[in-house]
Formats: structure tokens, sequence, C-alpha cells
DNA sequence: AGACCCGGTTTTTTT
DNA sequence: AACCGGGTCT
């Protein structure tokens, strides 16, 4: 293995892979791709940095590198694509795979998360965890969170303490860009600067807590794979030995601690590609800065600046229009798209007299393209946030547009779901509290102090899942003899989770009708869970992938027509990163909503709020349309005048059509 | 004391 | 839809 590696640097370096016969290859690549693409995707050896705006085929250069390298021999399994979706992530295999063949399906491929995970889970014990520990999602964390905080006695109407989301949000910040939590405070926070002994004291407990019961938030997914990286024992030089090429996509929104697990991954031989565009930064709150992506020479100071600058994807009015909107940006590295699709309508930003009239002009655009050949399945409508679509699901409903929604509320985090799974979680992980904590509150007569109290019995292993508390005097409730014998039986079942699944539903399903008034919608949700479940051999895989992956989103959210695969897509900005459409609803675009409210108080989030219109826009293949509601109801003033987001009364009118729809329909 | 019920409030964005 | 606070019931 050592012998190889040393043969392939000596082979970079002198710089043969340019001369390569490209006759050899399956793939004309010089002929399929641009010349920068080219440049790119013929690297071999080294770290490259590959600047490439929206639409310029980003994940068109990744795929055929992947089929590159494959075809020149190396081995699948040695290359690692990271990105920033599971979906993402199959995409780009199954392109790699029809491009080429089969082999390009076996490279290594996931999010940071999920790979974490496999990794953590492989090489548990160097890296100091148990290999079947629980993973958190952020309402678990926050659960805990709160639970330390009622416990220290923090909460009281005298004193004004964070709340568990913002303490959450502190400590995940502190560990994403690797700033101190003190730092954080100073900056963000400073009206929370009296209380940074007791921010600090709960912190602690919450590690403390975390590390006793065997649960791995989705930080400590990534601080875990980050140590592990580092320590010099034999199981990650093992690991390491075997990973090749590591290639990151969406690189600007990735974090500091991102960035040292990269570093962590390449470091031993310096084959590195990175992608990504900085007028695309828009996860901030999660720690990134559009700065890193220039940072990545410091990284790996050898690197090669690559940039790809032709867009494929739009026609040239969409790409002026995305380009006035980054033209108003403060700070931004020059970069220029061009296309060679010319023409095309100019985008459209439509004036509605309110937010009803704005669902209605969208479902009757939507109709009217139809007829025009545009399939629903090319359209997408797009917003800030996920509840600005409410009113525009009840107009598609009504019209009999069938529809899916991506961001917002998911599948995995409704009430009737995270039961079931707690359920699931604890016979896999006895030592998960949080999951008991839920199961014990589902039932008549506990409430949060009988449960507590089990769960220090549970703690002292005065009590454990296979004793039920009715032998105790003090828990003599019928019902938690029922609880314990079941969780036992889930616990010692050694049978795939479907199965599983079916002894909780027994179990649970008189709970569920009793608490949810709606259970007969939500029990759909059940269904798609247990049939989800019959995909996977493992209960640790199914809740492990559960926790990570954004698998399905609620069935509630689908209409009606269930399995038909035309459906227009409603989607947050956010989660439609990456994807494009033919025809592109903007919606929302007002002061206050989009830029949002919260964005106000400071410049970088104004920012954040203009490249997020710059994904948007840069969606749209063909037609774009931006509409705005002229009245809003808002609860403390009514009925109110509206204003135009800045990104459209800023733009000049040589660039977009206006249109007024009033009430005609 | 602790559980439970009601009603009002509040929603950025994701792993 | 879920969270919090306050008031009432057991």
């Amino acid at each position: 293995m050592n012998q190889k590696k040393y043969i392939l640097t000596r082979v970079g370096k002198t710089g043969f892979e340019k001369k390569v016969d490209e006759s050899r290859f399956v793939i004309n690549y010089q002929q399929e791709l641009n010349p920068s693409q080219y440049e790119a995707v013929s690297a071999v050896n080294g770290a490259f940095l590959i600047i490439a705006g929206a639409g310029t085929g980003k994940t068109r250069t990744l795929v055929y590198r992947v089929a590159r390298l494959i075809e020149s021999g190396y081995d699948p399994n040695s290359i690692l694509l990271l990105t920033f979706t599971r979906k993402a992530a199959n995409e780009m295999l199954k392109r790699a795979s029809v491009l080429l063949d089969d082999r390009c399906s076996k490279i290594r491929g996931g999010t940071f998360h999920s790979f974490a995970n496999v990794t953590l889970r492989k090489y548990s014990k160097a890296a100091g965890l148990d290999s079947n520990f629980t993973i958190l999602d952020q309402g678990d964390s926050e659960d805990i969170i709160n639970l330390i905080r009622s416990q220290e006695g923090l909460i009281s109407k005298e004193r004004r303490f964070p709340k568990k989301e913002t303490l959450n949000k502190i400590y995940s910040f502190s560990a994403n860009t690797e700033k101190p939590v003190e730092l954080i405070i100073e900056e963000e926070y400073p009206h929370f600067l009296l209380e940074l002994d007791e921010i600090l004291k709960i912190q602690k407990i919450y590690i403390d807590y975390k590390r006793r019961n065997n649960l791995l938030d989705y930080d400590d997914l990534l601080l875990y794979l980050r140590d592990f990286l580092s320590s010099e024992n034999a199981a990650s030089k093992n690991l390491l030995s075997v990973i090749n090429f590591l290639m990151v996509d969406e690189y600007q929104d990735t974090n500091k601690l991102q960035a040292d697990i990269v570093k962590g991954l390449a470091g031993h031989n310096g084959n590195v590609m990175v992608v990504g565009d900085d007028a695309q930064s828009i996860y901030s709150f999660r720690g990134a800065n559009f700065k890193n992506i220039m940072e990545f020479p410091k990284l790996f100071p050898d690197a090669q600046i690559i940039k790809i600058e032709e867009n494929y994807r739009s026609v040239q009015t969409i790409l002026d229009f995305a380009n006035h909107v980054y033209d108003g940006a403060i700070e931004k590295y020059t970069k220029v798209l061009y296309t060679k699709r010319l023409g095309g309508e100019l985008p459209f930003i439509v004036a509605a007299a309110n937010e009803n009239m704005q669902s209605k002009f969208i479902v009757e655009k939507i109709l009217e393209l139809q007829e025009e050949g545009v399939s629903l399945k090319d359209i997408a409508v797009l917003f800030r946030s996920s509840f600005f679509s409410f009113d525009l699901e009840i107009e598609l409903a009504k019209a009999g547009i069938p529809f899916q929604k991506f961001g917002g509320i998911k599948f995995i985090e409704s009430a009737h779901v995270k039961d079931v799974l707690a359920f699931l979680r604890i016979a896999s992980n006895p030592r998960d509290i949080v999951s008991w904590y839920r199961v014990l509150l589902l039932h008549e007569g506990v409430g949060p102090k009988t449960a507590q109290r089990i769960l220090d019995e549970l703690a002292t292993a005065r009590l454990t899942i296979e004793e039920h508390p009715g032998t105790k005097k003090q828990f003599a409730h019928e019902k938690l003899k029922e609880l314990f014998a079941t969780l036992y039986k889930l616990h010692t079942t050694h049978a795939p989770p479907a199965e599983l699944i079916e002894i909780v539903f027994n179990y649970y399903h008189p709970i569920f009708k009793i608490k949810y008034d709606d259970f007969n919608k939500r029990s759909k949700d059940l269904e798609t869970l247990q049939n989800i479940s019959e995909n996977y051999r493992s209960l640790e895989s199914f809740l492990a992938d559960m926790a990570i992956e954004p698998i399905i989103d609620s069935v509630t959210d689908i209409n009606a027509t269930d399995k038909e695969d035309e459906f227009l897509t409603l989607s947050t900005i956010h989660s439609a990163k990456g994807l494009e459409w033919h025809s592109v609803f903007v919606i929302h675009a007002v002061e206050g909503y989009f830029p949002s409210v919260r964005a106000a108080e400071s410049l970088e989030s104004l920012e954040e709020e203009r490249r997020l219109m710059y994904v948007a826009s840069t969606r749209a293949k063909q037609n774009l349309f931006v509409t705005y509601p002229m009245h809003m109801y808002n609860r403390i003033d009514g009925i109110t005048l509206s204003k135009p987001s800045r990104f459209i009364s800023e733009m000049s009118t040589n660039k977009a059509q206006g249109w007024l729809v009033e009430d005609e329909f």
C-alpha cells in the first residue's frame, strides 16, 4: 500500500498525467467538457479549488472526474465524495454509473455527518465510543439541555436566561466555528454575558450527560471524527491509507470544523478537490463563512485554483437578473457568469393584490405552462421560509395540482413518529435517556417528576430495563409493568426493524389514539415509517439513517395522488440548493419576509439573504417569476401595505418586466 | 405535589 | 403544529 502511494506521488510531481493518452479512455473527456472543466476533471494528484458559478456544471465536473479516475485504474473504494445531502450523493453516483459503468457506484460517498456516523461505528473503539451510540437530533439535544436547565433552577421570571434553542445554538456554533463559547456570546449575544458562568456550566453537564449515556449530537459526530482522524492510532491510519482521493461539493457551505476534517482526511497525501461558489454561501447560521472557501489555499498551500464560468443552465436574461442581484453585494469575489443561451424572456416581477391573489396567480400560471407542454416536474415554487407556502398549498389542492414540499417540518420531526422511534431507540441503546423520558411521558399519570424519578433509578442501576418498576412500591403504575415488558422484549428480540416496529405498534396504538385527535391522518405517517423500515436489516442502521438522512417528507404534504411521479416542487431555497427547473417562482419577495426581519440586525445576514435570492433566481433555466403580495396580514396591525423586497425594487427596469395581478380571477 | 387542560403565541434556513 | 404559562383537578 505504501509503495503504491509513493509511486503515485512521483508521477504527479513529474507532471506525467498531463501527457495521458486520451484514446485509452472510453469517454472522450476533451470533447464532452469545456476547457476549464476538462482541466479539473483530468487533475489527479494534488489539491484543487474549483470555483464554479451557478449552473456551470459542477456536478458534471465531479461526475466526470470520478469516471476518469476509475478509468485510469484507481480503486473506486479509494475515492471519497462528500456532498451536502444524501440526495446529491446518490444523484452523482447514479450519473457516474450511467456515464461509465457500475464501478462508479462503489465509491464512498455521503454527507460529512453520514460519513462520520459510518466511520465512528466502524472504528468505535479507537474513537473512544460504544458502537451502538444513539444520534440526537436537534430536538433531542434541546430537550436534554432543557432538562438540565430546569434542574439547575434557571427558569425564573426575574431572570432572563437563554432558552433551550438559544443555548443549543450557542454550543453548536461554538463547535462548528471552533470559537470558544465566551466569544460567541460576546459577539452574538452580549446581553447574556452576565449569565456566562451558568451557560458554561450547563454545557459541561450536557457534555458529561451525553458521554455517560452513549449519546452523540450532530456536532459530536463531526468532533469525534476530527479527533479520530488527527489521532495517531492504527485505526485511523488504516482508514486513511485506503482513502486516496477526497472530493467535497458545496465547499462554500462548510465551516471550520469541516475544514479540519477535510485536512484530516487529505493531509496524508494532499489529494483533495473541493468545489464551490462563494456567491451561493447560505449556511452561515451553521457556522459556514463564505470567506472560508478562500482560505482553502492556506489549508493546502500547493492548491491550484480553477475557475469555471460558462453557465449552461439559464438563458441570458435570467443570468442578467441574477448578476444584478449579486452586484448589490458589498463583499464579493469577481466572477462573470456567461452563457451561449442568448435570448429568453425577461424575468417577471409580479405584484399581487394580496397573498391569496399571489397563490391564484401561481396556480393559473402553472396551468398555462402545462398547456404549453411544460411538465409539472419541471416547475418549482421557492420561498425563504417554509410557512410562506401555506396559502398556496390550499389553492394547489383546490386546483388538483399534485405537489411535494421540501424543507420545513419533516416527517421525522412529527411527534407521533418520534414516539415510535423512541421505543426503538431504547431497544437499541437502553441508556438513551431522552427516549426513556419521551416514552414515560406518554403514560397516564406520569409527568415530568415521576419520569425523572424513574430515570434516576435507571441511572443508578437500581432499576433496569428487565425489571419493571411495578416491583418498587413508589412506581406502582400497572401500565408501566407492561411498558417495561415491551421494552425488554424489544431489547432482547433480534429481529429486523420492521418486526420490532410491529411490536411497538401493538403497544403504542391505544396511546396514540388517545393522544392525538387527528390520529387518522397521522397513522399514514406510521405506515410510511414501517415501509421505510422494510429496507433495513439492522435496527442500528435504520435509526442512524432516520437521524441523519433527510428521508422523505410527511405524507400529509403529498397531495392525494400519492404514487404520482409528476408533481410540482415546493421548496425552501435552502433545500433547492444544486437543483434546477424549467420554470421557477419565487414568492413573498417582501421586506421583512425576504429578506427576513431577523436579518435586518446585521449587514452580514442581509448579505446572506441577498445570496439566497441569487441562489433562488439561478435555479431557473427558462422562466423566472418573482412575486409579492402588495398587502399582507399581520396580527398587530391587521392588513397593511407591504414593501417590495429590496432585491426587486433595486432591479433596473431593463432586467425585468413588471406585472400587476388584481382580483380579476 | 404533581398531572393535566386550556388558550394564546410563535414559527428562518439544516445535519 | 408545538411551546409556554397559568390555572385547575386529583
